[in-house]
DNA sequence: AGCGACATGTAAGCGGTTACATGATTCT
DNA sequence: AGAATCATGTAACCGCTTACATGTCGCT
């Protein structure tokens, strides 16, 4: 339950609301993971009742109250649990790939069309991961001051461009191959 | 629903069991897709339903009878619209960084036992990618002479080679990155 | 006047895993 | 004697997505 322990990532630097805590996830782990709200607000209240967080109520009016979770010493220790515990190796699933693998029935001009699409998309991805998401990246370690915290930070960002890399490499080649096909 | 799709792409070179077709994702798309029967069997009764196929039972005794499913014209088209139908993009999802992410929790040995032995996994899968995977793969095109779907099927091994290789040479760079901090 | 930020949720459905159920035949 | 292969499924549960529901405040 990897979504469990990113929040409690997150509430074990500061207090935070449900809604709080899904900027944080677009703003620091967009390039890896994202979650809805409509998933973090009922996990939240799990984390309450298993004790691992507790909730501070702070009414307002005109608008919802904000619930403000703190970390309990229950969850800091589940955290520290969990991270310490080896994940299971997750199979690997790429429904682009069965396109692929099944090309042979598009003529080679739909094929290329839709790689080339998928090119594009790296592309982009790319130049975010380069540009917003590594600048983001930046000011939190500057504005938190947390230089052990952001080397790890950094390392998440690193995998991300090794694989829209790896990816856009493939894409380039594979465009290559399919184009020298004569049909 | 990539599941149904790969199932006819399987379907469309020849009729098979469920069983069969199970055997034909572990020794040809175990490299990025991987399914269980207690899945295959349903779908296959959906497809059914809704005319993607159509099933010739085959008496057995002694164990339960062979049902054989065969394409049906509107399999056929169901397996080409989709095939020239662009996926939407599905959003990363990788649990192993939201350990990295928030490793400085952990000591500096802690973490770096996780990555080494992320390291010694992906090393397995490149020597299993290069090896049975390839070999794999090579005997079917020669057994069955399908050159160009061939094409396309060493294409989805490419990609699972470049992706880890990218996968090793970030583990190899972050261990070393993790390495040279001193605690 | 309309949109985005703020702030909380519920309900239905989907695709998947894991455990359970059965049982003969063939290989080691 | 025990494991793998052949061959089919059902049931419970799980994490996630999408759609629905509500309503204010501030900016353009």
């Amino acid at each position: 339950m990897s979504l469990k322990h990113a929040l409690l990532g997150f509430l074990n630097y500061a207090p935070m609301t449900g809604y709080e805590l899904k900027q944080h996830f677009d703003g620091s782990i967009r390039h890896f993971w994202n979650s809805s709200l409509s998933r973090i607000y009922p996990m939240l209240g799990e984390m309450e009742n298993e004790g691992l967080v507790t909730m501070e109520m702070q009414v307002q009016d005109g608008r919802p109250n904000r619930k403000v979770y703190h970390m309990t010493q229950a969850g800091r220790e589940e955290l520290q649990g969990w991270l310490r515990t080896p994940l299971d190796q997750q199979p690997v699933r790429e429904p682009f790939l069965i396109k692929v693998f099944f090309g042979a029935n598009l003529t080679k001009e739909e094929i290329l069309a839709e790689l080339r699409q998928k090119l594009a998309f790296h592309r982009g991805l790319l130049a975010d991961y380069r540009g917003p998401v590594r600048e983001g990246m930046k000011e939190n370690i500057e504005a938190t001051g947390l230089k052990r915290d952001g080397l790890f930070w950094r390392l998440t960002l690193d995998a991300g461009l090794k694989h829209v890399t790896a990816s856009i490499e493939w894409l380039e080649e594979s465009i290559r191959k399919i184009e020298e096909l004569d049909e």
